[in-house]
DNA sequence: AACGCATTGTTATATTATAACATTATTATT
DNA sequence: AATAATAATGTTATAATATAACAATGCGTT
């Protein structure tokens, strides 16, 4: 039996690093960009860490954007409950730490006979800055 | 004063009428492939009348499939309120109608100080069909 | 050593979406 | 009817996002 991956490979460290050091959204050849001083080279090699992390849950994706984001939940194992506040103006992303809506969400039934096992839920709106000026 | 636009326009009806037909998501390379007998060449073509059709609720963007499909919600003029169950097996899509859940979300207040105007959110599963195979 | 599997490296290509500019259509105002 | 404002169209080119395909390497297990 293989073990399940419990370490990062080398440029899976390099992208998350980059990544978590953002503290904001970072596109995906934006990211290349700018490990390339580091050696990866092709858009694949970024690509293929990014999936890795989102898997793991280390990194999310923000879908309405195309752009990943370091996870800030240290609850946030997987990404298969994720909630995120993004400000249409400055695009300021934030991920929501919520358990009430978690719970809310992750319990959700409706009639269609499905059984949800994952959710993404983007809210969008005017940050406190950019509705105050 | 110019009134607010409450008509189609030629291309607009053209993108509207394929996505109604299709009862599920489709691509917007798709939709210009199959519209080009109808005299929509380019991809512009499409994307724009799909941008007025989101704007005004007709149509709904599936953000992570990169796929648009019409609105069955009658109540939904504007796309600021959305959510969709997705089977990750068949990829078969459904918007969700759910009173409950829209009000939960649309009042939904964190201590961020944001006021959300709008939302998307997605559920992942397998739908009946996928879950009994 | 031999195997299985995840990761890497590399080149090419597919897919999704927008920029820029000229033109035409529609509606509102004078 | 002329003018102006707004929206839609047509067209070419290009940008931005993402994956296919294949060969090679690294690493833990047997
Ligand atoms: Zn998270
Ligand atoms: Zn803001
Ligand atoms: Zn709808
Ligand atoms: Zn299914």
């Amino acid at each position: 039996m293989v073990q399940k991956q419990e370490y990062l490979s080398k440029n899976q460290k390099i992208v998350l690093d980059h990544v978590e050091k953002a503290n904001q959204p970072l596109k995906a050849y934006s990211i290349l960009y700018n490990v390339q001083k580091k050696g990866l080279k092709a858009p694949l090699q970024v690509y293929r860490a990014l999936d890795k992390l989102v898997e793991i849950g280390k990194i999310h994706k923000i879908e309405s954007r195309n752009a990943f984001v370091a996870c800030k939940n240290s609850n946030c194992v997987v990404s298969n409950a994720t909630a995120f506040s993004i400000c249409e103006s400055c695009e300021k992303v934030t991920e929501i730490n919520n358990s009430k809506l978690s719970k809310y969400l992750s319990n959700f039934e409706d009639n269609s006979g499905m059984k949800y096992s994952k959710y993404n839920l983007e809210f969008f709106g005017l940050c406190k800055k950019c509705k105050n000026k």
